[in-house]
DNA sequence: TCCCAGGTGTCGC
DNA sequence: GCGACACATGGG
């Protein structure tokens, strides 16, 4: 298959496809094997270049968001030492523009999972639905049983994950319009959905809808808060959290976010 | 074995 | 509005 070389200045293709934002692309020699919507495809990065198949171009740029203005960014960027070593951690890792109904989906299931347990749930929910390796519509999984979802390892997300299909599939809620309101707006339109709390939520705005000041608070990212930002206080409400982030990080919170988040990860606190 | 995981829903105050 | 607790499951 013919190639396409598509420039990617500022761009860390080991990094955006590891930091816990998409679960299903794998590694296969220099390269990265996965799927953009239903279209299956290998990526490679070369230098400042990203290798894809040829006519897959503006789909893959758009998809890795190599159109996002890094140095800008990170120049929003407060210069405290947590956030400056995770800027040196993460350079190049970009928020992927992710299909919507996929990152809604996956987040639903990803609670009080780790990692590479969501990266098996998505694999089985994409090739037990028909669809392989593209995940599965909301109407295929709206008709699907209860049953045949945990039996991908969904647990109790399985109820959660079908009665949110069930109302995106009967068009009760419409993600695509969800996406032309504000932040606050589609972020309480997206709370109403089973399965989705604020966390949820923020990924949803961050990873689908490309809202790039939505700031995801879990467990990894509260104990980097609490750690670096409220030092000896202790009773550090989630509200203190929300409020303190929201104003620290400014409009790219979520890029900083990110950063911060894979950065414990990787380190191990 | 025990503990934890990119939380959410529910209940009681 | 806030804190406490249940919820499934696999990996370390």
């Amino acid at each position: 298959m013919k190639r396409a070389r598509i420039a990617a200045p500022d761009f860390n293709l080991d990094l955006t496809l590891n930091s816990g934002q998409v679960f299903h692309w794998d590694r296969k020699g220099n390269g990265y094997a996965g799927v953009i919507g239903d279209k299956p495809l290998f990526v490679e990065q070369q230098g400042d270049a990203l290798l894809a198949p040829a006519g897959s171009e503006n789909l893959v740029s758009r998809y890795f968001a190599l159109d996002h203005p890094l140095p800008e960014i990170y120049r929003t960027f407060p210069g405290d030492p947590a956030m400056t070593s995770a800027l040196e951690y993460c350079r190049g890792m970009r928020i992927i523009r992710q299909p919507v109904w996929e990152c809604l989906a996956t987040f639903i299931t990803s609670s009080m999972k780790q990692v590479a347990h969501i990266r098996q749930m998505s694999q089985a929910i994409r090739r037990g639905f028909g669809a392989f390796p593209a995940y599965p519509t909301p109407g295929r999984l709206a008709r699907a049983g209860e049953e045949q979802l945990r039996a991908c390892m969904l647990g109790y997300r399985a109820k959660n994950l079908l009665a949110t299909a069930r109302l995106v599939a009967s068009g009760a809620v419409d993600l695509v319009a969800i996406g032309k309101l504000d932040d606050d707006e589609a972020h309480a339109r997206l709370r109403r959905l089973p399965g989705v709390g604020p966390k949820v939520a923020n990924c949803v705005l961050l990873f689908g809808y490309g809202r790039l000041k939505a700031f995801p608070i879990d467990v990894w990212i509260g104990r980097v808060l609490r750690e670096n930002y409220f030092k000896r206080k202790r009773n550090v409400t989630e509200k203190r959290l929300r409020l303190f982030s929201a104003a620290y990080f400014g409009e790219f919170g979520g890029y900083a976010q990110q950063y911060l988040f894979h950065r414990a990860r990787m380190e191990g606190r």
